[in-house]
DNA sequence: ATAGTGACGGCGG
DNA sequence: ACCGCCGCCACTA
């Protein structure tokens, strides 16, 4: 439907395996930096993508995993991060700082 | 049409 | 460094 959805998931879907970003960091990367609450709702509609969207690799900006109540399990989330290398302690990923990963650093700024 | 809410983030106290 | 308030945008009651 609506493109914005579309770049959304398909930013997410460029975050390497084992890496993760934050809902802002996109909003930024698509020139919306004001909307990370959009993003968010984006993520919210995932499952209506055809595309499988890495949506448990995208936390708030401190690194806690704000949404993991909105997947199909309540610890779904973490463990697929688990399974990805990424250390979860408490709903807080650990290394966050090491962990993250920026589109618009990686990707290069919109 | 107005008000309240939420997978957020930034700024001020 | 921790806590709280405000701004944003779309959706629902």
């Amino acid at each position: 439907m609506d493109n914005f959805f579309e770049k959304v998931w398909a930013t997410a879907c460029q975050i390497p395996l084992g890496r993760v970003t934050s809902y802002g960091a996109i909003a930024r990367y698509l020139g919306a930096a004001r909307s990370a609450r959009m993003v968010g709702w984006a993520m919210n509609n995932c499952r209506a993508s055809e595309v499988r969207v890495p949506a448990h690799r995208v936390v708030n900006s401190k690194g806690l995993l704000t949404g993991k109540h909105h997947f199909q399990g309540s610890h779904v989330m973490e463990e697929l991060l688990e399974s990805e290398g990424v250390r979860v302690e408490d709903n807080q990923i650990v290394n966050f700082d090491e962990l993250f990963w920026d589109p618009a650093k990686e990707l290069g700024i919109h």
